[in-house]
DNA sequence: CATGAATGAGCCTTCATTCAT
DNA sequence: AATGAATGAAGGCTCATTCAT
């Protein structure tokens, strides 16, 4: 029947849709008042639906807090990678690229708060942490790294510790990606992103000329 | 005398030490853990002490994290504005000693878990998290803006938006400060304080030559 | 409907009388060991509940008790006051009924022990010594006062500080509701109520007569 | 030696004084807070001595109580007792010495703190209760008895239940050995001592009489 | 599927009591 | 005798988790 057919569908696109809003709606609170001080309550708010739901799509709040790291920048990850692959340019053009992809993903949307939570939780969730030192922070890292080493090659940069030059690049990003997620910290400590990242890598690529 | 040192000294002796004891033992797990997810009976077990004794030192648990924030770095940040004040030397020098002792600061001694206790805690500790923003990270900010003004000003450097540039420089060593107090970071990805500080620094001086 | 009534009914029902069954539960453990001195998790086995669920109606001890009391005699003011009102007799009929009802009313159901518990925590709630005082205890006085007022005006009573004579009369019921609430009194003393009101409105009518 | 001596005598004259001392600090603060709010912490402070202190004198937080309670009322019982022995003179005198006694005793001295303190601890220490009633609470109905039994054998006062007729008596006293231990209840509602007690003794007089 | 009432383990905090000085 | 630092048992309160509806 075209009745049961309809409810049907709304419960299914409601029930496709109700992880992530939940995932949305815990990283939000989590990035503010960490893992341990977000109750479950107001995730549940947050999200729109009954506490007790929140147990039909995560076995537990320790779950809920995996996909919510898992599932943050996994995503955007991947893409950049094929993105740098993909462009032919000079190192300086994809560095370029890379910084300012980067800056404003982390600065401009909430997954941008992820870094936070994994520094936070760093010592209760092992597991959480070390799949995000390998599958985010390390694959940053190995992609930068790369990129750097082609500028090498090809004569644009001088030879430097790859893995050192990297961080000394992605640092800067990574602490406007926790900046911008302290209350108070980005307006009191006049802190503009882009150019920030404008600024850093204008002294690094000059750092880095043979 | 020796004897009337000796008299009455064991609580006396202990009296006095308590309050920097429980501190340091409240640091260590807090840097682990996060506050909340410290049980005081730990911090307690840590010091050598039981639970109750706790509160002849610190009225609750929220007043033990203050004392543990604030009484951590601020210390060492004076000493250090005035050994900058104190010496005669191009900018570079200052920088790079700048640089080295911080680095050390906050991978060697426990006052490095301490940027990330703020940073887990500071959607929880508005007030605590504005004070470590206020005495600490700006304080370091106008120290190293004074010096590369400096640097300008000789000659020394090019000119580049302060801020921004001496956030360049103070974010690896930052990014280092969070790294080792993360299980597993420091070594998986293969982190050399001292020289991830030279590589940076030797980036940084060379981009900012004029 | 019979099944809509009964759906949900467990529940619902519960819900509802939930926070009176507390109460009584509360009234009648405060009463035998006051209010510092009852545990939470023993007022919630009274009640048959957990200890989690008095705070799902209650948002704290001293909220519970601010119930008790305040529902508890409350209730019963008005409509003795109604009563009074409506009565058409003589003062002393009135006098009568009054004394009897409360007597009773003291000595017979829980809401007896609250001027106990009032008396033994008016130092720590002074909100709730205060509205009780007035809501309570002052009426009493004043519709007591008002009867005496009008036996007097008819003649049938002569003419004697009417607070005091009110408070005379008054005192030996509210003597009975401490006693009944305190083991052994009662018997030990060989207090008996309905005596005790008769005597006492005996030979208070005679001494008022004019 | 004359300075041990002194020492000594100095030391004994404070041992001698301290338990009541003590006492008197603990009847003021019970009287106020109530047994279990009262803190041992308090009454050392009241009594101008340290915690540890108070254990020299009295083994526990309950011995003290009893001390308060039992030393408290039961001095005052035996002179009253004697004086009412010694006179001679009218029923009627002797009642109204009885009462005015009384009520100055329990409205002016700490010692009318005593009632409240019984009647809120009574389910707690059932011991001290029973002790109160029947060396304190018991010999008062008892002396008022013979005095009243005594009217009537000379004909002053009609026959009555003895029992409640001394309770209708001293109700009235009671209620204002409770009610002036009561933050702003004597003011709000009024009550002057003295007066009420002439009241209550001229309204029941006059209602006594054959 | 969704709800929200109910649960109870866990943690912070207090305070009577002890004991080294 | 006096002190006050230290203890730890006890209790108020929270919140993740369950389950009857």
């Amino acid at each position: 029947m075209n009745t049961v057919q309809k409810h049907k569908a709304k419960w299914s696109r409601r029930k496709d849709a109700r992880p992530q809003e939940i995932i949305d709606a815990a990283l939000k609170l989590f990035a503010v008042k960490g893992f341990a001080a977000t109750r479950l309550d107001d995730v549940a708010k947050e999200a729109g639906i009954s506490k007790g739901t929140l147990y039909l799509y995560f076995s537990d709040k320790e779950a809920l807090f995996k996909q919510v790291v898992q599932g943050g920048m996994i995503d955007n990850i991947a893409p950049l990678e094929q993105a740098i692959k993909a462009h032919t340019g000079s190192a300086e053009d994809l560095l370029r690229m890379f910084v300012t992809h980067m800056t404003a993903l982390v600065t401009t949307t909430p997954v941008g708060a992820i870094p936070k939570l994994i520094i936070s939780e760093a010592g209760n969730f092992p597991n959480v942490t070390a799949f995000y030192r390998d599958e985010v922070v390390f694959r940053i890292h190995k992609t930068m790294v790369s990129i750097i080493k082609k500028g090498v090659a090809d004569g644009e940069f001088r030879q430097v510790p790859l893995m050192e030059a990297a961080r000394s690049l992605l640092a800067p990003i990574f602490m406007l990606a926790l900046a911008v997620n302290m209350p108070g910290f980005k307006e009191k400590l006049e802190m503009n992103p882009a150019k920030q990242a404008e600024v850093t890598l204008d002294i690094w690529l000059k750092g880095m000329r043979p």
